[in-house]
DNA sequence: TCCTAAGTTCAAAATCTATTGAACAATGAG
DNA sequence: CTCATTGTTCAATAGATTTTGAACTTAGGA
């Protein structure tokens, strides 16, 4: 089993970070992932669609995790992501949320239909509660 | 004289303004507006300097304007530069000082550095103080 | 008028990005 | 073991980005 390389949080670069939410198809993941915070599963890469083939979603996943946006956690074949709202939130206080925000209030004039994800029901051990 | 094209505030797209301040280059110029703005007078294109050949810049300027960040006016050869602040709060807010913020907290990490401007004395007419 | 300063536009080059399909690796189930 | 699932890596490609120098425009002096 390996561990994905991530970069530390002193290590998060600015116009890194915002070069890599620049870009439609990672801005539309993140903007999913967020949405599905408050569900407290967690998503795997394979719960998007609707970027292409596989190799293009992994290309994302890749750059969202070098850039350090995302949190990559592998578990079995399966890569579990999260988002890393503490580390953006101390290195940039309230850059993401303001992205975010402004992803939700655009969500349909971005490409973000584009990129769907199926939730998962159960699929992590954790977190699930009482009622579906 | 000419009126260059500027996108209304309805216009202006998130992924496109994260895409354009990603860059190194015109992250540091907006981070040079946004700390000259304090001063009161206006910036020209011609300031800005350490950016590499003429065109480069102009070719930077015409990105931020295109895509909603600035503002450019005409005035004789001259063009000045100001920050649509209040578009851009508008359309996404809180964004644009987080990113101004944590730019000015990073400054000697970016390659802000290699951007630099002079500031002008007193060429616009409606500010200038007394001392020279 | 002629000159200069400010900035643009164009074409070319070097580089980077996004996307795809095919082949590959790793895990868990039957 | 065998097989399907999950996701990666590779090579190729099409397109976008950044950068440069040279030629050009425009306005304001001397």
């Amino acid at each position: 089993m390996k561990i994905l390389a991530h970069p530390t949080r002193e290590q998060l670069e600015l116009p890194t970070v915002l070069d890599c939410l620049g870009d439609p198809t990672r801005l539309a993941i993140v903007h999913g992932l967020a949405q599905h915070e408050r569900v407290g599963t967690e998503l795997r890469c394979g719960n998007f669609s609707g970027v292409g083939a596989k190799s293009n979603l992994a290309y994302h996943f890749g750059r969202l995790r070098e850039t350090g946006v995302i949190r990559v956690r592998i578990e079995g074949t399966a890569r579990y992501i999260s988002l890393r709202r503490e580390d953006l939130e101390a290195r940039f206080p309230g850059l993401l949320d303001a992205i975010l925000a402004a992803a939700a209030r655009d969500v349909d004039r971005l490409a973000l239909a584009d990129c769907t994800f199926t939730a998962p029901a159960n699929e992590t051990p954790q977190a699930q509660s009482s009622r579906a």
